[in-house]
DNA sequence: ATTATATTATATCGATCACTACAAAATATA
DNA sequence: TATATTTTGTAGTGATCGATATAATATAAT
């Protein structure tokens, strides 16, 4: 009774894909580098729809955040929590970030929120609160899938899931500026199966 | 001979000072966020004056870059450096990251180059390959260090210096993330031992 | 058909952006 | 003292910034 047609002309634009396309702008130039020009052009509409529909330029960025950091776009995180072995879970993980860090949709190298949110954290008001939250979401999911494989007996009942939650999400961190940096992901690869087994004991 | 009084009227600033001046204002603002305005008034020089020692906008971010990452701004590398006891050098290293990652002086948090410089990789030309020499330096310093440590026998000769030297730089990379976050000091510090041991075996 | 409603596209707004022309000021040299 | 040289401070430049007023357009309801 409420999905049915509404009066008035219709959008021409869907909200979750323009979200998405801000992100990727954003992504790729940054909050300040980004220009109202460069998303309303990105997204296929004019200035006012866009503030019709976002507010502005800063509630759109915070919008963006949490789009991305909600809406699954960081793939490693379900690759982590989709794979049944812990093991290959882990190797997942790493790859999958070393896979989006360097080839995303965007043309951006790196992760949205460490090589370009990050920048706005002391500058755009709730942004570091975002990051913050976002940090905590992920070690939480991080953990939760260590903990399910200590259930399932395939990690000791005295493995520190939080420990090793904390010391992978540290790593990725330093895979996703190697990859900012225009590293390639071949040589990222190199010291996986090493990494793995600091993870895992 | 050449040490001698210049003619013509003495400049008012420093060319380092005004240098560290600029990576301070960069690293609160990003590059985008940083205004001319913001640049020569934290300099406390006028807009003829920058242009004429530096070039422009772009080139004096180039510069900031280059004049961090050559002057020992990254404290952490020094303090490695210096201590001659290996496990207290990894000790101190990790230390002094999380203490200029959340108590700089520019009142920023996080790191220059992954908090920030990060973001302009794909923007600003010459960036990215700047980040990169960065990373292979700072590399080259970390694995120096540790053949040090292998040569006097406080490491054993089968001690792998690359692939520690990139573990410890990428988890740096976590620290500074979690430091632009609003981490506190405190709470990088709890899992710190931990991580020295997987760094020396 | 007419009306009400919602979104569109056009054409801008003042403010701020990076940057510079110009002349006064401060030094060394002649 | 006079001249050459260099940097200074003032006062702007056109361009682009984020954001909007206005009116045309496209739908549903009457």
């Amino acid at each position: 009774m409420n999905t049915t047609k509404k009066v008035g002309r219709p959008k021409k634009f869907d909200r979750d894909q323009a979200l998405n396309t801000a992100v990727n702008v954003f992504w790729r130039k940054g909050y300040d580098g980004a220009s109202l020009t460069d998303l309303t052009k990105a997204i296929g509409i004019n200035p006012p729809s866009l503030y019709a529909e976002f507010g502005d330029k800063e509630k759109l960025y915070r919008l963006a955040i949490e789009h991305y950091a909600s809406n699954d776009a960081c793939k490693p995180l379900v690759v982590f929590e989709d794979q049944p072995q812990i093991r290959a879970a882990v190797s997942e993980f790493l790859n999958e970030v070393i896979v989006y860090s360097t080839r995303h949709e965007s043309g951006a190298k790196g992760c949205f929120l460490s090589s370009c949110v990050a920048t706005t954290a002391g500058e755009v008001e709730g942004v570091q609160s975002l990051m913050k939250k976002a940090i905590e979401s992920t070690e939480k999911r991080l953990v939760a899938r260590f903990e399910k494989a200590k259930s399932e007996g395939e990690l000791g009942a005295d493995f520190p899931s939080k420990q090793r939650a904390r010391l992978m999400f540290d790593l990725r961190q330093g895979l996703v500026f190697r990859a900012r940096a225009g590293c390639s992901a071949a040589s990222m690869k190199k010291e996986l199966e090493r990494w793995i087994d600091i993870i895992l004991d």
